[in-house]
RNA sequence: GGUCCCAUCGUCUAGCCCGGUUAGGACACCGGCCUCUCACGUCGGCGGCAGGGGUUCAAAUCCCCUUGGGACCGCCA
């Protein structure tokens, strides 16, 4: 049975890179009926925080991927990784070594001065002898003869001269493992047969299958997913701005929007740009993960997102729309919300809304009156010649009980006609008076749903701003 | 510096494995239509095989080189 797993270091927010990788191990365990697991590397302890975890978590549960083990956390699993150094040791295959930090540090910048590779020269090897006060490290003895052959499943074969690697550090001074070490135990001991991961991953795949071999475990199939870049084409990180997966969903951004978009981001199906779940499920294969980089286009989310949102549920729209009225002002927090009445809001607007903050500062005008008129719609539109219009259309307005789209459409359509003018010459002023602003959703819409007094009221008061101008 | 990876419109990509396409789609951009504004929708346009050598009747596709970009070379992951 297929296994995978996300492995994330909890040294931050789960970002656009990760996410994507826990997307296709996702969808690849999700396609092969087989496992997906969490597993939190947190070996740096330093660096690695509860609060970080936390986030992570709230992050893939957004984006729809649920684990089926986990989240298991190394440091729950430190006697494991001693055993297992433990063994290397006795079996000679890894060894201690005494050298120090700045030691090492020092021979490293002299290499790269002197042009060569700055790689440990295993002098420790045959060594026994312990320094006093010094707390050694474990290093894995490395074959530099031959070459290592990685099959890769995205990138194909990929060989490596074994002269390029050094007797890396297994365990640290401190008695913890590294990353390369556990790793390799972690995938081994939990059966992961597919390992997934960003192609930043590729140069350390040599050095994990030795150990894999010292340890006398199977190598997993490995498959490098090229990296997500910025749009100077380095690397995709902070400084290119959010990046976090959370501040997505804090800018209006919908789950299946982002989801699709990162899916899109080096793999494809043909020409098909939008895909359900289920479709991704069906679909996915590391096959049509492409070799080469991507650049992280923000445009084509935000069109995506749009898409999403024209095409979402109404209900669903309204419920996640809530937050971001209150953070507009335009509601209180906790504060009862008619329901029924924000989706028809929600439904004038989903067609032009590309996020749901976007939304949520177009839906201002339904919840209170214009604060000031657009200048340029006050001056071409709230003239002296339209107030006879407006007068006339306060009064049918008054008349109604049926406050319908249709029935204020044919109320507009009796003002046209007796002045035998075309709808634009009073859609426009009524929209400046209801809304402040030269652009809204449909003018039939927007009086039906802000309600009879709301419209009246505001229309009132434009034609007071209108009688008030000096040219009136 | 060494090793490894990558290279089709500005961007995401199909096509490449199994040579013969007017090199297709999408985002963005521009224009038309629709229309009460905006948006949606729709129709059209702009725009690409990094360069050079081979192989071949024929190369985006196969091979080599160059160039360009990226990653790694940590007691980070």
């Amino acid at each position: 049975m297929v296994k995978v797993r996300f492995a994330p270091s909890p040294t931050g927010y789960l970002h656009l890179g990760g996410a994507r990788t826990a997307i296709f191990n996702w969808l690849f365990a999700r396609h092969n009926k087989g496992r997906f697991i969490l597993r939190i590397e947190d070996t740096d302890r330093s660096r690695s925080t509860e609060d970080s975890i936390q986030e992570i978590l709230e992050a893939l549960v957004w984006l729809g991927l649920n684990w089926d083990e986990g989240p298991y956390r190394q440091t729950e699993r430190m006697e494991i990784y001693k055993k297992e150094a433990q063994r290397l040791l006795e079996e000679k295959k890894a060894y201690y070594c005494y050298c120090t930090p700045q030691e090492l540090e020092e021979r490293r910048k002299k290499a790269l001065e002197g042009g060569r590779m700055p790689q440990y020269d295993g002098r420790c090897r045959g060594k026994t002898g312990a320094r006093e006060g010094i707390n050694p490290v474990i290093r894995l003895k490395v074959d530099q003869e031959g070459e290592t052959v990685i099959h890769d499943l995205i990138k194909g074969e990929v060989v490596y001269p074994n002269s390029q690697l050094d007797d890396f550090i297994l365990v640290r001074s401190d008695g913890t493992p590294t990353y390369n070490f556990v790793v390799v135990v972690d995938d081994a001991l939990m059966g992961i047969t597919h390992v997934i991961r960003g192609d930043d991953h590729l140069n350390n795949t040599p050095k994990q299958i030795q150990l894999y071999r010292a340890l006398g475990y199977e190598p997993p199939q490995f498959a490098h997913v090229p990296m997500i870049l910025g749009p100077d084409r380095a690397r995709l990180s902070k400084r290119h701005g959010a990046t976090s997966v959370l501040a997505y969903r804090e800018e209006g951004y919908l789950p299946e929007a982002l989801f699709n978009f990162l899916v899109r981001l080096g793999w494809s199906h043909g020409d098909q740009e939008i895909f359900s779940k289920e479709e991704l499920i069906r679909y996915f294969s590391l096959e049509n993960v492409g070799k080469s980089p991507a650049v992280y286009n923000p445009d084509k989310l935000l069109w995506l997102n749009a898409h999403y949102i024209k095409t979402g549920e109404t209900e669903r729209l309204a419920k996640l729309l809530v937050p971001f009225l209150a953070r507009e002002g335009l509601i209180r927090e906790g504060a009862e919300t008619d329901m029924g009445w924000l989706c028809r809001v929600v439904d004038t607007l989903k067609e032009r809304s590309k996020t749901l903050k976007e939304m949520a500062q177009m839906a201002a005008f339904y919840f209170r009156e214009p604060r000031e008129y657009d200048p340029k719609g006050d001056r071409k539109f709230l003239k002296p010649q339209v107030l006879p219009y407006l007068e006339a259309l306060v009064q049918e307005l008054e008349k109604l009980d049926d406050f319908s789209e249709e029935e204020i459409e044919r109320t507009f359509n009796r003002v046209l006609e007796r002045f035998g003018i075309k709808l634009k010459h009073l859609a426009q002023p009524c929209r400046v008076a209801l809304t402040g602003k030269t652009v809204s959703p449909g003018i039939f819409e927007i009086v039906s749903v802000m309600g009879k007094e709301a419209a009246i009221s505001r229309l009132d008061k434009a034609i007071k701003h209108i009688k008030a101008k000096p040219e009136a």
